[in-house]
RNA sequence: GCCUCUGUAGCUCAGUUGGCAGAGCAAAUCCUUCAUACGGAUAAGGCCGUUGGUUCAAAUCCAACCAGAGGUACCA
């Protein structure tokens, strides 16, 4: 039995989840039921990322604490996850009590590294807001250029600046000049992990190509070291005295959550197995955590003790865009996963962004594409295909599965199937592995179509029942083949089958009585696509207006 | 500015090491009626962004250019 630890990116409980959220994550969700039907050990965490600026300015405009807003989206989260079948071990977050404890013990231990050193920098502060900024934080005009510019780099001359060379620097949040004040930190010794990091990459030619190229460049142009406290109030205390006012960063928090989560999830059992050398890591997020997955994570568990393991699978998804435009949060120009699966099944959710992902290069979702991608493809062609058998069975066999032999065609693309599916879902080619598994299933009704059972059925009854038997046993190995991208389905044709999700070739032996069953996908009106599209429309007007 | 990616059929895209251009959808014609107006077959559709180069042979490798997207470490 292998351990499999599957890292899920934290979302930041800031707002909503979005598509986009969706599209990156889904390929955890694969990989977890994936492994656990291949009999593994799965441990699959994942949490909501709680603290931060955005969190605490988000809580302070609408008068509430942060606690209670990320609190809100967590909760909000956790019901998205799980309306969509996400099968995580524990889904916690990074404010909770656990985490919290384990991420002091991991930092105290941290801090006598000889990677963790302590240095005092200019921050700018908002008088104002009584508060620190990080550089995004800081408006301002390029001295170089005079464009008006957000954060430490200047858009349109290129410079790389830093905050206190901004000129007319004002507060991003309440819109008043800022100063500067000195404030001490303490610092990983990023650059100086340079072998191990470089040696890390260039071990893993799995990891997906945009993690290697990310990483690679982050190296190349020199690694930086990087600030583990901040100046903010909203966080993990740093434990460390003369540091009672500050907070840990959260990307050197939120990262450890991979821990945290998962030794609440093997409750001490297995953890060591887990984090140990023959375990199997895979993190599953968006491209823009790559450099915090690549650099960050594997920094702090090289800096904090020679024993962890360190990432084998990078699995960073591209973006997606909505109707060929940017998803954009602030403006509003989103669908949100709760309107989402408030209107439609988890399923058809799934399938349209597994099998339309952003996986090698940015995906696009348009209502034209995920109504044609329900009703085409999963309804039409597997849907059909599952209802068209088993309700000729119903109909003409009452119900018993009639006798029949192999298929040996049918039987070597399945025996297939499992050995090819299962590499791909590993690599985290999800989209081929399901437009293998599809191609199998429009020739099962091709099958079904020239063997015409709707006339053999007086012709020749034998051959009828033998076609019947055959299409039962492809549904069969379909519903396991499925599992772990169409679990709702799956399990409904699973029980109807009466078989096990074990990935291996399953049968249902002839004389078994099928219960009644139903449609196994709803079909969507067409009308949907117009309405939807004219809303997100709307959208756009308002927002020139 | 710099870096990365993308450009292939009307649309969405696949094309792993160079070897006669592929799939799905849409549109066309036909077959079928077991099934959720569902399924199947056939034909049609392409200057593979442009221009050069390497090669017996280039969508694929090299160079330049054009167009678009993304990134450029304290925004997740």
């Amino acid at each position: 039995m292998n351990h499999i630890l599957i890292g899920g990116a934290w979302p930041y409980a800031n707002g909503s989840l979005h598509i986009g959220h969706i599209a990156g994550l889904l390929p955890g969700d694969v990989l977890a039921r994936y492994h656990r039907a291949v009999g593994d050990h799965v441990c699959f965490v994942s949490g909501s990322d709680c603290h931060g600026t955005p969190v605490a300015i988000r809580a302070k405009q609408e008068g509430r604490s942060p606690k209670k807003v990320s609190d809100f989206y967590h909760r909000e989260f956790a019901e998205c996850f799980k309306k969509l079948g996400f099968s995580y071990d524990v889904y916690t977050k990074t404010s909770s009590e656990e985490h919290k404890k384990f991420v002091r013990e991991f930092h105290e231990k941290l801090y006598e590294s000889d990677y963790v050193y302590e240095k005092e920098a200019p921050q700018a502060y908002c008088e104002s807001c009584g508060t620190f900024l990080a550089g995004r934080f800081v408006l301002g005009k390029c001295p170089k250029c005079g464009t008006d510019i957000r954060g430490d780099q200047c858009d349109s001359c290129g410079a790389v600046l830093e905050p206190e060379n901004l000129e007319e620097p004002v507060c991003a949040v309440c819109g008043k000049p800022v100063g500067f004040k000195n404030s001490k930190h303490l610092y990983i010794a990023v650059a100086k992990l340079h072998d191990q990091l470089k040696s890390l990459v260039d071990t893993h030619p799995e990891w997906r190509k945009n993690a290697i190229a990310f990483t690679n460049r982050y190296i190349d142009d020199g690694l930086r070291d990087r600030a583990l406290t901040r100046d903010l109030e909203w966080g993990i205390r740093v434990p460390k005295s003369g540091y009672e006012q500050k907070t840990i960063y959260i990307w050197a928090e939120n990262v450890l959550g991979y821990l945290s989560a998962s030794k609440s999830a093997a409750e001490g059992t297995c953890f060591d197995e887990l984090w140990g050398e023959n375990a199997r890591h895979y993190y599953v997020h968006g491209k823009d955590n790559i450099p915090f997955h690549t650099i960050i994570l594997p920094s702090l568990l090289l800096a904090h003790s020679k024993n962890w393991h360190l990432p084998d699978r990078i699995i960073s998804s591209e973006y997606l865009t909505l109707e060929g435009r940017k998803i954009s949060t602030s403006q509003n120009y989103a669908i949100w996963v709760k309107d989402l699966t408030d209107q439609y099944e988890p399923d058809s959710i799934r399938y349209f962004f597994l099998a339309n992902g952003p996986e090698k290069k940015d995906a696009d979702f348009s209502w034209r594409a995920y109504v044609h991608s329900h009703n085409g493809e999963l309804l039409g062609a597997y849907g059909n295909f599952v209802n068209r058998s088993l309700t000729f069975i119903a109909k003409y066999f009452d119900g018993i599965v009639p006798e029949g032999t192999d298929n040996p065609a049918a039987s070597r693309q399945i025996d297939e199937l499992f050995v090819t599916v299962g590499r791909q879902i590993e690599s985290g080619a999800f989209k081929d592995a399901l437009s293998g598994i599809f191609d199998f299933i429009r020739s099962a009704n091709k099958f079904f179509d020239t063997e015409h059972p709707w006339i053999t059925r007086t012709s020749d009854p034998s051959a009828c029942g033998n076609t019947l038997y055959q299409c039962v046993q492809m549904i069969a190995n379909l519903a396991v083949l499925l599992s772990p991208f169409l679990p709702f389905s799956s399990e409904k044709v699973r029980g109807w089958l009466n078989i096990s999700n074990k990935w291996e070739k399953q049968s249902v032996s002839a004389g078994y009585a099928l219960p009644e069953v139903e449609i196994l996908f709803q079909r969507i009106d067409k009308n949907v696509i117009e309405t939807e599209t004219e809303k997100l429309k709307s959208i756009l007007h308002q927002r020139q207006d």
